[in-house]
DNA sequence: GATGAATGAGTATTCATTCAT
DNA sequence: AATGAATGAATACTCATTCAT
């Protein structure tokens, strides 16, 4: 009724979905999107089952929603730095802040490419995918145009799949690959 | 005794065996391993449901079937070749062809990277697939090792992941990513 | 919190477990374990299949709780008279008491001979048909003792197995075992 | 064609049939009716599973040659003893000589008391079974009879029962139950 | 907003039985 | 007589989703 409990009903809801969407994270992480049941997400979120589909219309909604969650967050790290083009240091150091952030967000990336192979789940995700990936690639071939590659995008795009390469592989064995010295030699011979 | 020959029999059994498993391996290849479901697996073969309990114990086992039968055939591939040194030119055109065997065998693939991420069905598969993927390791590292890097191990483990996100990356959009391409920069830069 | 008490969702799941019990145990015991089905049960009990997994892990599980609670029940009718020696009068009595409770029981006993003889579903049960069945027995064998016998827990097992057998007998031609007439002449004859 | 072989096709039939109920018997005793599965005992018999429809209609068709296999031999085991009433001596031997049998036979007694118990199964074998039952009942009553005992049937029917419940809970427990002195305490008091 | 009882369609798997050979 | 490939109906069990409260 007060303008006090609109606002205290909007603190509860947004602080209730993100502990659902961190359950979720969790667990579709843990157990794969398929696997990971509804009721082991409410249960750990501490929450009801009714209530997770208050908040989210289902299942499906709930892992675009933390897909798209995600994106903007990285999508917000790159706001600023698009426009420029960076040195071979920056680039460098671009690179190693970005592979920080993705062991830091393990359980996020695991989700991320365990799911982005299933196609159809991920139909509505992928547009969404191509907007934060897309300025990052063109930053990317901007730094390489300025170093006078002949075709600057496929370059990108090359390097790009590296990196997708060697956190995929850090993914499956994050005890026994050389993550870091991968990134390193990728520094070195691609950039 | 039998009013079939055993050879009959053999027949019947490794024909429908391999019909079961061109079926699956498709229908895992669009769904992915826990939404392709049993039935229609077995409609796609044109077979019962019951038959393919026949001839696998169950779901995992007939996966784990489709791996390994895969894993012998690109093993066989690589029989001769193990103890030699490559030339760069060897290595070059080594690569080229395993990057053509990837493409025709793209559902294959699919399968393998969408599983991949989920570890426990495949746990004991991991097994098996080291089996075939360190040979081709360690050939890679003696590339490496005799242009003197010094580090030879360590830059095969990454030309593979750098294979692999290339791979990942032409999976996930085969018309748009420039696959034959990356393919020719990693050549010129990795090895 | 709740939009239903505690009280009322407590209510509301003892009340719908017992209906369940109570038609498992009759399908139990006209069908025999195996043959039960879970959707016949759950038919019966006017509840979605579902449901009964809500409140049960499995069928299994509803044998095992349905055993212990009937025997729950006949343990309670014991406490008290563990400890005394029955005179003869005493002990005739509580003989024809407790064939009385059997025929007041015929459903629930029919399910415990069926499954008595499938030991691998009932091994964890067999424990706690033994903390019913030896206060009776050692009562018994207290019972002969004083009565001066020289194996007393030998005539205790042997009038519990007759007991048993005719039991087993009624339970098979209800209409034609002169059930009664055995009870009395055992009561005529052993104690 | 010739006589000779056809006398060779009536000696493999009924080797195969024995062998094929001796190894049913033995599964089902193992296992239940329901969870014997006939892959299984085919298998155990060293047959197919098509010869075993060449030789019983089906499951229970099988089932139901046992037993009444069973107990024609039981029942041959009783001509000539069926008319004449014994002494106190001879009827206490017969008890002990059938019990020893059925000490022989436990896999089959197994079986019987499992089965019994699932009416619908049984219902037209139960007829069969009385067959046996009522002649070895009708010379207990006549040892009853000649003894004065005023109801004989129903004596004679309650040791029935007695001896049932002695194997049942033999059959359940043959380690632990005290067969042999329950018998003789039963000879001692009821006989 | 919040609960959890309730549902029903779906899943993998089993197994008695048939039948072409 | 004998085989075992093939079927299909049945079974136990799961789980996303709904809804009365």
């Amino acid at each position: 009724m007060s303008p006090r409990t609109q606002e205290q009903y909007h603190e509860i809801r947004t602080e209730k979905k993100a502990r659902i969407m961190q359950a979720a994270l969790e667990v579709f992480s843990e157990e794969g999107f398929e696997r990971a049941s509804v009721s082991k997400i409410a249960g750990r979120a501490g929450v009801s089952k009714g209530l997770m589909y208050n908040y989210f219309k289902n299942k499906e909604e709930l892992i675009k929603t933390i897909f798209i969650d995600a994106m903007s967050k990285l999508m917000s790290s790159f706001v600023g730095s698009r426009e420029m083009i960076p040195t071979k240091e920056e680039f460098a150091l671009f690179i190693k802040k970005s592979m920080a952030d993705f062991k830091n967000n393990l359980p996020y990336w695991k989700m991320y490419f365990s799911v982005m192979m299933q196609a159809n789940v991920m139909q509505m995700v992928n547009e969404e995918l191509m907007e934060i990936a897309m300025p990052v690639l063109m930053m990317m071939a901007k730094y390489y145009e300025s170093r006078g590659v002949k075709d600057p995008l496929l370059h990108a795009r090359m390097l790009g799949a590296a990196l997708d390469g060697i956190g995929m592989n850090y993914l499956v064995d994050p005890e026994g690959y050389p993550f870091d010295k991968s990134i390193d030699i990728i520094i070195d011979k691609l950039i």
